[in-house]
DNA sequence: CTGTTAGCGCTTTCAT
DNA sequence: ATGAAAGCGCTAACAG
């Protein structure tokens, strides 16, 4: 069924030269008379050849293609990322290997393993990797960048500003008359959700002096805002804004406040970080990071430097900025 | 900088045993007495020696990749899909390669081609090529599976049932009082657009004989929705419900409506296709297919046969379900 | 300008 | 059970 297809040699033989011509001829390099081009190109054209990509690879020891390592694709905030890489990625020629892996350490260094060989270069996302696993699964000879990672490891890195970003948000929420705040924590390895809720609490020092900031923990997922939410009612604690720690939480969030008759921002306003492009449609006001972009900006590093020369171990620190829509504004008089 | 790293025959100089027993012992072949493989573990181990995936796709004639080629990344159309195949792919120790296309049919065959070789297997969406042009994209020797392509060229393949979901909705619309509608249609190259739309004409003619169903021309992106009704509304036609051809309209059409001064269902109600994640938050009553789950089957597919045997060459048809929300409701009396 | 030849790193007959 | 050698399809010296 699934005929042979052509190779070199094939055109080679039927254009009546060697395989290096063909070979010169179909990569437009200098030295080739026109009419032996012309005969390569019309030989290759009736066999319908194509060039066998992984064989390419080997000899040339270039892939053109770059391997992304990342937790999972469920929710916007990667795939947003992906989008930006693939944009980059495609304007320059390049392919996409996606690789997910899963929480464990070693299922993740056995992830990125299994790109040698296939892949010029990775872009890792591992927020749940600590330093010295990190250093463990990362190949030691492609070069790599890392985005939203716990630890650096001499690599270059992307990191999000995310104290910029939630003091903003704090500052944003006392000046509009809000001082009780609630924060929605990320998962507690992640470095993200360590930062953010860090900067809550020193944030919250410096806008509500001597009221006690509360923490209830999430794991980014919008289900664990919901929980959150319908544990502080059980406890009866109250608050007249809510922090969290990125946008699915803040949705939740908002979901179980409406389900238990609160008014956003009436009774409670709420924001979110990342500004998934739902945050949008749903009106929350929001710490927008240019997901997006940071893919494409990884990328585009990564590739300068596999085409140029060396990969620089800096870490670039994306900026944020506040977005405020409907779901936070001045308290009710 | 990036020293060069332990290939077969430095592993077999450490452990003083041939490649060829190297290679078998690493794979885990039945005749290699345990010694021996135990010195080619170690050696491996001292060495840090990792595979080259590259190499080993060429001599295995097997890539453990499949490629997915498709329009674009934008819209969670195409990300819920690619997220099915994702996690179908990763389950199975394969890994996914992207290339987007653009329009352009030459570029898409340029697209296929430069996955030969790299992939075993190829997923192709590409709604904008015709039966000449995407059978003289696709490889013939790489099974493929096409997913929303237009023509099936004697591929597998993956349809949606347009028809039954459309029915479904303007039968909903009919029986809560609605009958003078107006259809957002997909793009006129779509197939998908195109089912629709004959199918919303077919509804109407049965739902509401007698009355004109209107059809204003969209691309499936946000924006033709929001143009759609600025147009409606300055040609001063009427209508008590619209059938977006997708969800991204849908709600297009939705924010011009709100800034048109309509209430949505109070005077128009509106229903959309493909029950993207937004369309859940936003209420939106929309025919759902599920998109992770169409993916993933077809990749499924894909693999079976690359690991078993033969492609057939069927055309599944993937159902509707309509999904009722509150943008759709009896009119008000 | 063109052909010959030697690999890229791995697997796999084919002998032993 | 193990080793020697051929070869996957392509490119890149190195000679003519």
């Amino acid at each position: 069924m699934k005929q042979a297809s052509a190779t070199v040699r094939d055109v080679a033989r039927v254009a009546e030269v060697s395989v290096a011509s063909v070979s010169r001829a179909l990569n437009g390099h200098s030295s080739v008379h026109p009419d032996m081009r012309a005969r390569v190109l019309a030989a290759a054209k009736t066999l319908g050849y194509v060039p066998h990509a992984g064989a390419r690879s080997l000899s040339l020891a270039r892939s053109h293609a770059i391997g992304v390592v990342l937790p999972d694709l469920y929710g916007e905030f990667f795939s947003e990322i992906v989008r930006g890489m693939d944009r980059e990625v495609t304007a320059r020629g390049y392919h996409l290997l996606l690789s997910n892996m899963h929480a464990d350490a070693a299922l993740a260094a056995q992830a990125m393993r299994s790109m040698r060989g296939r892949v010029d270069g990775l872009i890792v996302m591992a927020p749940q990797l600590d330093a010295a696993e990190l250093d463990e699964a990362l190949p030691r000879d492609v070069p790599a960048v890392l985005v939203n990672c716990r630890e650096t490891v001499g690599r270059a890195a992307y990191r999000i500003d995310n104290t910029a970003g939630i003091t903003a948000a704090v500052a944003h929420l006392a000046a509009t008359g809000r001082r009780r705040l609630l924060h929605i924590s990320g998962p507690e390895g992640n470095i993200d959700g360590r930062e953010r809720r860090d900067a809550f609490l020193a944030a919250m020092a410096v806008h509500a002096p001597g009221i006690a900031p509360i923490v209830v923990a999430g794991d980014f997922r919008e289900e664990s805002g919901v929980a959150a939410v319908r544990r502080l009612i059980e406890t009866g604690e109250t608050c007249d804004g809510i922090v969290a720690a990125n946008d699915m939480m803040a949705l939740g969030a908002m979901s179980a406040l409406r389900e238990a008759g609160m008014a956003v921002p009436g009774d409670i306003a709420v924001t979110g970080f990342d500004d998934v492009p739902l945050a949008r449609y749903l009106g929350l006001t929001t710490v927008r990071i240019t997901l997006a972009e940071m893919g494409a900006r990884a990328t585009a590093r990564l590739i300068d430097a596999l085409d140029g020369g060396a990969l620089s171990p800096d870490i670039e620190i994306i900026a944020t900025e506040l977005i405020i829509r409907s779901t936070t504004g001045p308290l009710p008089t």
